[in-house]
DNA sequence: TGAATTTGACCCGC
DNA sequence: GCGGGTCAAATTCA
């Protein structure tokens, strides 16, 4: 048993590493790869050892061991990522490649993640075959080729005085249509990534206004954006502290909504700005960052940042330490509420 | 001038 | 054939 925690405690320490060196890694294409294949292989082991695993006691304590680390390490990293915006974006981009799994490895659930991500009220992550493109229930299920991953969600639409304001999650996108949709009081819009010529990122996303709930915005997003993975990718501008804005800040604001739902984050727990939030988000192609709106279009040219990975979400994110120390440390620290800090 | 939005027409799965 | 999804020309805007 002590073997199997020893497994998985060293695959934490070389993801660590991996963690720390990973913007030397990421023009290393082949360290990088042998690095995460090794990590791969240890969790992999461990995760045979535990599935093969004949004595019931140990494999009690086992799972009190890890799910009270498990539970301890995913509250600490949603508790960071809820404090660096930018690392929740790019790991919102990673997500979509662990949604066949309703966990990742570190016992953190998705779903709950991203909904602590994006602020949403649901979130219903599926594989594309087991979804119903269709907006009512009523519908009969269809389904277009090639749709890949597709997550739906519902979230609250916030408001500026008496306009509400459609949801911005921190990407780009271009809307190609809309279509009024049978038995839906409110058309459906058609995006797709604004970088999708450029970068073929073929990310899209619909969003349709509940019939019952027009304040609320139930968003599909299907397939997954790739153009951050682009090494000409544009990324985004470098973080500061002061990009969280609060709904009460967007309220006072005198910004034209549509300027600012195009630039903002709605989600009031990581606050509003898309730049800030969207780390990873090279598809945010935000030209603006918080305050610096420009009109109800995205006017910026599309301008060619390095690469922003998630080691440099992590590291830029304002903590002086690296992030992956904080993560894999601060499953031991006592965390405080913002309001409590200082 | 270039990029985004609008919108009617067309495509495609059921 | 229906209806959702996409295309692409026209339009708008900075």
């Amino acid at each position: 048993m002590d073997e199997i925690i020893s497994l998985i405690l060293h695959g934490c320490e070389l993801a660590r590493v991996l963690g720390e060196t990973l913007p030397n890694l990421a023009t290393q294409p082949d360290s990088l790869f042998n690095s995460l294949e090794e990590i791969t292989k240890i969790f992999g082991s461990a995760k045979e050892r535990v599935l093969h695993s004949q004595d019931s006691s140990s494999s009690s304590y086992l799972h009190n061991t890890l799910t009270l680390e498990h539970q301890q390490i995913g509250t600490s990293v949603e508790q960071w990522l809820r404090s660096n915006p930018q690392a929740m974006d790019i790991i919102q981009t990673q997500l979509a490649a662990d949604r066949n799994d309703a966990k990742i490895s570190g016992g953190i659930d998705i779903r709950g993640l991203e909904a602590a991500v994006r602020g949403s009220q649901a979130v219903d992550v599926v594989p594309a075959s087991d979804v119903n493109i269709a907006s009512s229930s009523s519908q009969r299920p269809r389904q277009r080729k090639d749709q890949g991953l597709i997550s739906k969600m519902t979230v609250p639409a916030p408001r500026i005085g008496n306009t509400e304001i459609p949801p911005e999650d921190g990407f780009t996108w271009r809307k190609y249509g809309q279509k009024e949709i049978i038995n839906s009081r409110f058309p459906r819009s058609y995006y797709r990534c604004t970088h999708q010529k450029l970068y073929n990122c073929l990310a899209k996303k619909h969003v349709q206004r509940l019939d019952d709930d027009p304040s609320t915005f139930e968003v599909t997003y299907i397939g997954e954006h790739t153009c951050h993975m682009s090494a000409t990718a544009p990324s985004i501008l470098t973080p500061t502290a002061d990009h969280h804005i609060t709904q009460d800040q967007m309220a006072a604001t005198t910004e034209p909504p549509t300027s600012r739902w195009l630039s903002m984050d709605f989600n009031p727990i990581r606050g509003g700005s898309s730049s800030g939030g969207m780390i990873g988000g090279s598809c945010g192609g935000g030209a603006d960052d918080v305050g610096t709106s420009t009109g109800t279009r995205y006017t910026g040219k599309e301008v060619d940042f390095p690469v922003m990975d998630l080691a440099d979400a992590m590291f830029n994110s304002g903590s002086s330490s690296s992030s992956m120390d904080f993560i894999f440390s601060s499953a031991e620290r006592t965390w405080e509420p913002d309001d409590k800090k200082n």
